[in-house]
RNA sequence: GGUGAGGUAGCCAAGUGGUUAGGCAACGGUUUGCAAAACCGUUAUACGCGGGUUCGAAUCCCGUCCUCACCUCCA
């Protein structure tokens, strides 16, 4: 269901399959999409952001291609890590987890990620996660334990039962019990058992239950809501690798046990690498991690979105961190991917000032060559996105139509060359360059509110003002007036050491903080 | 112990058998009062190490070293 013919077929890694394979849709033209969200009891990191953003690209490389896609994002917004975090803070865990729900989807959201089509939260799912376990009950999958006093009864999966258990994963269930540390739970029939539901003691966060109070296991809840909204056997699942074993395996058990003889629970397994930092996970156990706020506050939104798409989503990123002198924290490689999205932009800033005539007849031979070389670096670029969403390749397309543009708009001001021949041109390229960054998320804003919005931050960066650099400025302005060129030097040189840039412009004097 | 990912030029990072990845930094050129931006060129016959297969290997095979991850909460 390519929307062009031309396009090779998108093929991604399968997990479960360790092999790239063609994408295969049970609905022709639509693709139904399930992707582990977060479980809200903190602010998300560069490690959720990376997640978020590889499987937005997946979405919209679908969509690109033509695909109606249902996608579906959980929030686990009950869990025992909640509560606990809820219990030092003071707060309740229903209103901690809003609120981080909350300012989770402001950080996806300012890094370019379309929201969800769903985006259902487990407290909101109960009847339907009670139901899934009261059918896995009744298939023999599953068994209950009654509580005691005034606790709510536990119910687990009895993972020997499940013949198809480590399949995700590759491991084998007696190869496991040698290497894990298993804690001793006499109300377990066998030590690999998982909870789906957790008895509650009386007053406890908890919801009613055929089994008594309690809460919902880890695993369960994407099971119930996969099914709720995609129903069995759906087209992709994606994640953290880390996710691939227990949690994945898990809802591999759950569902197929739950619904058997329906064939897989989904049909294809993406996973994401890690960031890591000093070539460690960043995690929030090991404490190594930025947040994604931390980084929203010292780059631009649009720069670390290009720095996780600029590694492939399978391998591992390494997440700079620098200490300045001056004890300012940096992460050079963002500045880096910075410097290029400010490249882009400042590109597509000097196509919008233009307005040319366009050449509709046979073109020059350099112009023909230039427009070739445009399309052959957009055909490689989507080309290389269908082929298990290889983002690099389509970026370095994006520096090369821009390299173009660029060309042609020189040409352009220095009043040389075929003025429709190169208009053409420009149209075709500036073209292609916003639909291969619309696929990849970027370029979201106008180049004159990404402007405005970088220096903000840039110059709150260095502590100085706005009009503090325009007078420096006016005062360059003024004795260059009166061809007083070493003042104005000395000027530029200043604003130069405090990374601030000028350009004497025909226009007059712009300038711009320096990332 | 089991399973998986990775080691590519100063740095970041694509690439799974044969013609350019790309970016950053540095340097040279065009342009500029000087700069910046932009464009062109150089740095670059690089692929952890040792064997093997092949006309030809970063890419396949065997061995080996190193790093990381999962097997316990984790994106």
């Amino acid at each position: 269901m390519a929307s062009e013919p031309s396009l090779p077929p998108i093929q991604v890694y399968d997990t479960l399959a360790r092999s790239v394979h063609p994408l295969a849709v049970r609905e022709e033209g639509k693709a139904s999409v399930y992707c582990c969200g977060p479980t809200t009891y903190d602010v998300a990191h560069v490690g959720h952001a990376r997640s978020a953003v590889a499987f937005d690209l997946l979405v919209r490389v679908l969509r690109h291609r033509g695909y109606t896609v249902t996608h579906v994002r959980n929030v686990t917004d009950v869990d025992d890590k909640i509560l606990a975090r809820a219990k030092e803070t003071g707060e309740e865990p229903t209103a901690l987890s809003a609120r981080m729900a909350k300012l989770y989807d402001e950080d996806m959201e300012a890094l370019g990620c379309v929201s969800p089509t769903h985006a259902p939260r487990v407290s909101e799912t109960i009847p339907e996660i009670v139901d899934v376990i009261d059918r896995l009950i009744k298939n023999d999958a599953a068994y209950a334990v009654p509580g005691e006093g005034n606790r709510g009864g536990d119910v687990y999966f009895r993972v020997r039962a499940f013949r198809g258990y480590g399949k995700l994963s590759g491991r084998n269930i007696d190869e496991m019990r040698s290497g894990a540390r298993i804690e001793v739970d006499e109300r377990k029939e066998d030590p690999l058992d998982f909870a789906l539901w957790k008895g509650a003691a009386e007053g406890e966060w908890a919801w009613d239950s055929p089994w008594g109070r309690g809460r919902p296991g880890w695993h369960i809840e994407c099971s119930a809501m996969s099914a709720k909204f995609l129903g069995h056997g759906f087209d992709i699942h994606g994640g953290g690798m880390d996710l691939i074993f227990p949690h994945h395996e898990n809802e591999i058990a759950q569902s197929e046990a739950a619904f058997p003889n329906q064939g897989n629970f989904a049909n294809c397994w993406m996973h994401n690498g890690f960031v890591n930092i000093d070539k460690e996970k960043m995690s929030k156990s090991l404490g190594n991690f930025v947040t994604v706020r931390d980084a929203l506050q010292r780059n631009d939104a649009e720069a670390i979105r290009l720095y996780l798409l600029a590694h492939h989503y399978r391998g591992p990123i390494g997440w700079e961190v620098e200490k300045l002198s001056d004890g300012r924290v940096v992460f050079p490689g963002v500045d880096d991917a910075e410097k290029k999205i400010d490249y882009l932009f400042t590109t597509l800033a000097r196509v919008n000032e233009l307005t040319v005539a366009v050449s509709s007849g046979e073109l020059p031979k350099p112009y023909n060559e230039a427009l070739a070389s445009v399309n052959a670096a957009r055909q490689e670029a989507f080309a290389s996105l269908a082929d298990d969403l290889a983002a690099a390749n389509a970026i370095a397309a994006l520096y090369r139509i821009a390299a173009t543009l660029n060309e042609m708009l020189d040409l352009h001001v220095r009043k040389k060359g075929d003025r429709p021949a190169i208009g053409r041109v420009i149209g075709v390229a500036s073209h292609a360059l916003r639909e291969i960054a619309d696929v990849l998320g970027i370029l979201r804003v106008s180049p004159t509110a990404y402007a405005r919005r970088t220096r903000a931050q840039r110059l709150a960066l260095l502590g100085r003002s706005e009009s503090e650099i325009d007078g420096k400025v006016q005062e360059r302005v003024d004795a260059r007036a009166q061809k007083d060129f070493a003042r104005a030097d000395a000027i530029r040189k200043e604003l130069e050491t405090i990374g601030v840039e000028l350009f004497d412009g025909a226009d007059g004097t712009t300038w711009k903080v320096r990332k």
